[in-house]
DNA sequence: TACTACACGTGACGC
DNA sequence: TGCGTCACGTGTAGT
């Protein structure tokens, strides 16, 4: 118990009305001179824990260990997500020549910015394992099959759907249904939808 | 200092041989009952860790901070890229369809048995350009899509549509305008989505 | 020798 | 009450 111990000095100098910073009497004490380092140490661990938690946007329980793991499904998330799209890309003869490492990865980095637009996704739960889905958005060819392969790959399965067209804008009405637990992606839907709907005008 | 305070009122208790509640018999030097739980944390803790680094593909360093750094930088790495791969998809009109098989990827698609099935496909006038069309057909991921692109194919577009699930199939009704003298066009459509719908489970 | 990164046991807080 | 989570100070290997 010398770490009672250590209180017990530490205390005693406090308690000795010796306020000075260690008043290191003697031999200076430094039971540890690793003290401070450590405390960097956790905080800076910690700061990049919290860091993580930032990025991913379906955090269940605010604990380090539902973080990594959050963090981990999320990662697989994207990485399967990446493939997919790159699948579908590749499908595609690539249209005008453009570079094409297709090697993936690597930051080709689009300009795209200037994002900025009316477009609508809500998202609510009405069961168990049914949302209702409402979104409007500026009618683009192709922005319909996109949302649809957008639902399908978060395994939201479509039982109804309800749009309507008006002046450049549809609205479009979806009843989904989940197989289990999809409360937890679905932030990540959302924003998924939200990214295509808002996406939507800035290319093409 | 109330952490001092209880670090003195336990010593106290030892000291003044005042065992209070817990009442230890004797010895047994109450060694702290969570000694297996914060094992067991810190494994946990660990494991996910070590998984989260087993994820990113270059991690720089074997550190805990390094991990968690490069998770980070991964994951945004990894939300930039499915940006990009979406709005480099988005941009492309998507004019395929004809036969071609082109690579095409692994196609996950499933071997599906060759179930001879019922569709149906009506299309009917309801004006100079506009047109009513229902259909029946097997409830297959994708095939909603595909029908999308067929319509949108033809320069048919999609004004409402009303689709409703039940029990492994889907009927749904479009109402479609057309640009110009559709008419020509129609019967080609029309061939087009039936042979969707009836292929279905054989193509692809 | 000093610095870094880690695992450990422990008290405290919240349910 | 116990159980899980956390931060803390410390010991200790690897460089």
């Amino acid at each position: 118990m010398d770490f009672i111990d250590a209180v017990l000095d530490g205390l005693g100098d406090d308690f000795c009305g010796q306020p000075g910073p260690p008043e290191v009497p003697a031999e200076t004490r430094y039971k540890s001179k690793n003290l401070d380092a450590e405390r960097r140490r956790r905080n800076k661990l910690n700061a990049k824990l919290l860091a993580l938690r930032a990025l991913v946007p379906n955090i269940t329980k605010m604990s380090k260990e539902s973080t990594l793991t959050d963090a981990i499904s999320y990662i697989k998330q994207l990485q399967q997500q990446v493939l997919e799209l790159q699948i579908e890309l590749s499908k595609i003869p690539d249209e005008d020549g453009e570079k094409q490492g297709s090697a993936s990865s690597t930051e080709t980095m689009a300009p795209l910015e200037t994002v900025q637009l009316q477009g609508k996704v809500e998202l609510n739960p009405i069961g168990k394992t049914k949302y209702h889905l409402e979104m409007i958005y500026k009618n683009i060819t192709g922005a319909f099959t996109r949302l649809l392969e957008a639902l399908h790959r978060m395994g939201a399965e479509v039982t109804t759907v309800s749009s309507v067209a008006f002046s450049g804008f549809s609205e479009t009405v979806f009843c989904l249904e989940v197989k289990d637990e999809g409360v937890i992606h679905m932030t990540e839907l959302r924003q998924q939808l939200l990214a295509i709907v808002l996406n939507l005008n800035c290319t093409i």
